[in-house]
RNA sequence: GGUCCCGUCGUCCAGAGGCCCAGGACGCCGGCCUUUCAAGCCGGAAACGCCGGUUCGAAUCCGGUCGGGACUGCCA
């Protein structure tokens, strides 16, 4: 039997870096086994969930590469996606659950309404948070699970092992909200059994919720899928990976220039390791020999200066072409306005420039601003550390004949001509290109100082070596 | 508090009784290269939480302890 896996992001925020993963070793493990990969939108929160959020998940784990089947095969009568789609089918299930026995009608009391609206008010909340739904009235009831007590609820966790719970610890959990609409746990229990889900591979802060989702399963009388539960991610700081936490949606990472393999590469990483050997690696390698029973069972904590190294690997690795394509965004962004067709012809293969020292795409764009635009101030401590010294001015001048005097403007001859000027004012090689570079570029750190002359072109580079040399005086 | 999960370098991962006085990677430190910043190359510091037990032998198995985490909602 094929397996089938699934990710059922809530649509209450964008994609989260923990979803991406726990979304990525789904995928993997379904690729893997030549399975099924199907997302599901868990709407049930219909107070919190937007489509704005949904379109960011969908268009998030699609960055990632993460592909999803649709349609064919799955679902049977129940074809949908989302929860929210299904609520009578929910609801019908939670009534026959009732004729069963293994679920209640629980009316509220007075006292329960009382202490909800105490606990809603503890919390800074309104008073109604937890009873006021749309469309319902207070006394309707909600419908419970009933637990039976014969014996403990243990199962097999692909990375876990044996995990097992007591009867009594588990209470009688809602399954249907007194306004008719389905608890997580009924709505995704209900449709991993309805779409024949094989794996359900999660986070591990469900572990303690999956007593409940086997009950459930089991009174359905449906075959029980295999459960896998990951390892959370953590920040830097030791707590849980959350909003709060610099960049924890994946949207961000792509939006500041991170390549999607890199991303993908890095989260395969978190939690699984190809070899214990091999950190970089293709899509192909990762599912080729992924396996949940090597996930690594310990919390992983989100390091983003690895991620950053990883991301300058694949950067190096792009073709020339694709680096250009790339970094001409974020170009276009440091520079602060659209390029001209003329301009992009003349400066825009800026690969040999910076391609092997960029670990973010904006950072490659920030590094050639300066062929682009005649800046007019140069950058202040750079200034001040190199300008402002004895024989400045010498060193512009001898450079500006030297240059005048090369012939085909190229790296190489610049080159020699500089060294030449070296050579015959007997000074150290840093000395006398450091001035260079501050005027030309505008700082002390730039791309390599014979190739951008070059790139910048002889006229411009000689404009602007004059032009600091008159601010010298 | 209760229940459950976890515990190898700062961080991620390898290690499924002898191959481990513990291996790879990021980061860090030092050096080389060098026109800056990177990249690259070379080298270094850095961990089996603790205590018992099993065994000829334990990072690996068992127990305890300590520590961390998750959950404990008509959120998911």
């Amino acid at each position: 039997m094929s397996v089938r896996l699934r990710i059922a992001p809530s649509p209450t925020g964008t994609l989260h870096v923990g979803t991406a993963r726990a979304a990525l070793f789904n995928w993997l493990y379904s690729r893997h086994h030549d399975g099924t990969f199907i997302v599901r939108i868990d709407d049930t929160d219909t107070e919190r969930s937007t489509a704005a959020f949904e379109n960011d998940i969908l268009d998030s784990l699609r960055w990632l590469g993460l592909d999803w089947d649709e349609g064919v095969g799955v679902g049977g009568p129940h074809g949908s996606y989302r929860q929210s789609d299904r609520y009578d089918r929910y609801r019908e299930v939670a009534e026959g659950l009732i004729e069963t026995g293994a679920a209640y009608r629980d009316p509220r009391t007075t006292v329960e309404l009382d202490s909800l609206r105490q606990r809603a008010q503890k919390e800074g909340k309104h008073p109604g948070h937890y009873i006021r739904r749309p469309g319902v009235t207070a006394d309707d009831g909600v419908i419970r699970m009933s637990i039976p007590q014969d014996a403990p609820i243990a199962f097999v966790d692909e990375v876990r092992g044996s995990v097992s719970f007591q009867p009594q610890d588990v209470d009688d959990f809602v399954i249907l909200r007194s306004d008719g609409t389905p608890t997580y746990h009924l709505a995704s229990t209900v449709d991993d059994v309805d779409y024949a889900i094989t794996h359900v591979a999660r986070g591990e802060d469900l572990l303690p919720s999956t007593p409940k989702h086997i009950l459930l399963t089991r009174a359905l009388g449906a075959d029980m899928p295999k459960y896998a539960h990951l390892p959370l991610l953590f920040g830097t700081d030791g707590k849980k990976l959350s909003k709060r936490f610099g960049a924890a949606s994946l949207a961000k990472y792509r939006d500041e220039g991170y390549l999607a393999e890199a991303v993908f590469n890095y989260l395969a990483l978190l939690g699984w390791s190809l070899d214990g050997e091999t950190e970089i690696f293709t899509r192909d390698e990762a599912v080729a020999s992924f396996d949940l029973a090597d996930v690594s069972k310990n919390p992983a904590v989100f390091d983003p200066e690895k991620l950053a190294w990883m991301n300058g690997e694949y950067i190096r690795a792009l073709s020339n072409e694709t680096f250009n394509t790339l970094v001409r965004p974020h170009i276009v962004t440091a520079v602060g306005r659209d390029l001209t067709a003329d301009e992009w012809a003349r400066f825009g293969d800026v690969s040999a420039l910076v391609q092997e020292r960029t670990k973010l795409l904006p950072e490659a764009g920030e590094q050639v601003v300066f062929l682009f635009e005649d800046f007019d101030a140069y950058d202040k401590s750079s200034w001040s550390k190199v300008m402002a010294k004895e024989g400045v001015g010498e060193i512009l001048d001898n450079a500006a004949a030297r240059l005048g005097s090369v012939g085909d403007w190229t790296a190489d001859a610049i080159e020699s001509a500089l060294r030449a000027m070296i050579e015959a004012m007997g000074i150290g090689v840093g000395k006398a290109l450091q001035p260079i570079r501050v005027a030309v570029t505008g700082s002390s750190v730039s791309p390599p100082l014979f190739e951008s002359l070059s790139a910048l072109g002889r006229e411009r580079s000689l404009q602007r070596i004059g032009r600091a040399r008159k601010m010298l005086g």
